[in-house]
DNA sequence: CCAAAAGTGTTCAGTATACACCCATGG
DNA sequence: CCATGGGTGTATACTGAACACTTTTGG
């Protein structure tokens, strides 16, 4: 690491902050950590922090993912930076937002001392976030909401092996909206993108449901679903 | 501006870097700077520059277009933020990059002592590029591929006042395919976007085109040209 | 009157939507 | 045998794609 190309320059903390979800209770969830600072009171934020200039940008949000508890594989994409210079009150912090998906199973929420709570938080029962989270919030559920319609981005959400039932219900809570049954399983059959697993699960006094899944367990885009 | 909220960390350079557009002779260009240092013989890059604390971030991308000569309005948007440690040999410097899209006419390229040349560059004759300004710009490329498909955004690239003919010499030139005109016309009528100006535009030996103009000449969102 | 770009409709195929009943199981 | 969620097909409307000739002008 040299020194700065300009002579004269003032640095900026280079920060990523994450908008990690998870379905959890046939909802959609963000992992959330409470802050224990006084500048702060009562407030939540996404979970990050700052980046050394040994690792790259999709680096850093892995290690600070698994600081917070993440074991298994999480599903990653940039969202977007934010820099407006009073966005932290405490100095200038330019944070480069991240889209984070993954399941409930494989993430179990771990605190540190430097906070109060880490926890996962239904998306409609939200508290109040500090600096400008909640507009990356905002930003990361748009996102994922139109990025639905147009990749197989929910395998990233989903265990494994799934029924039908358990595909659709996550489109419909991320859409927010009705979907037709019979539509929806001949339109994901056409994009050729699952497959069936030879099991079944059986879960009342009802016909049991087969198992799918995803054929490639990576982005694809695909053209509404 | 306090100190920063951690002790301890290394503070990077930011800066914005623009892949900016224009169409000049029906093609699409880029503008470029042809660098003059030592560690970049014959290179070229994109505009930019360094973020002040000042200033947000899209202020930052306006100034140093102004400074690059800008002089009318310019569409700009947030593609995404390069973070490798190592993309600038001279130092660590986090860029974030933006989309940015103008006319020919209203933007004259303006060199400084600090580069050799200032110039529009066509997109299919590019020249050898400095740090990691190709990815830069292939993705740039690629954003505004994809855009021109679901929404508004070439109004930023042609003049107020354009004829049928031109507004599809647009599309075909961004999207590199021959498009139908009959269906184009029925297509962009029906988004309803635009509006005829009442005059004609004559230029040669035939039948003069009726100029339109966008109804608004801000970015709307919608669904397939 | 000729060359050149402007302007205009219809047909067809494929895709999206709406909609209701039988199936398999556990208790 | 009954309650519950799993699983299936068809008819219709709409949208995208293909395609060729007439109009207006300047020279």
């Amino acid at each position: 690491m040299k020194s700065h190309p300009e002579k004269q320059f003032v640095a900026a903390a280079v920060a990523v902050d994450v908008a990690l979800f998870c379905i959890k209770n046939q909802k959609l969830h963000v992992l959330l950590i409470e802050l224990d600072r006084p500048e702060f009171p009562n407030k939540w934020a996404l979970p990050g922090g700052l980046v050394t200039p040994h690792e790259n940008l999709d680096e850093a949000v892995m290690r600070h993912l698994q600081d917070r508890g993440g074991e298994g594989e999480s599903y990653i994409e940039q969202l977007g930076t934010y820099g407006d210079p009073d966005r932290d009150p405490t100095g200038w912090v330019v944070s480069v937002a991240y889209l984070a998906l993954t399941t409930a199973d494989t993430f179990v929420p771990k605190t540190s001392s430097r906070y109060k709570s880490v926890a996962w938080v239904s998306i409609d029962n939200l508290p109040e976030l500090a600096y400008d989270h909640k507009k990356i919030l905002a930003d990361a559920v748009l996102r994922l909401k139109s990025k639905v319609n147009y990749s197989n981005i929910v395998f990233a959400l989903l265990p494994h092996e799934f029924t039908f039932t358990e595909l659709q219900d996550a489109y419909e809570n991320i859409l927010e909206k009705h979907i037709d049954k019979r539509n929806f399983r001949k339109k994901m059959l056409a994009l050729n993108l699952l497959e069936e697993v030879p099991k079944v699960k059986a879960t009342g006094a009802h016909r049991p449901a087969q198992l799918y899944q995803f054929k490639d367990r990576a982005l694809h885009i695909t053209q509404t679903v």
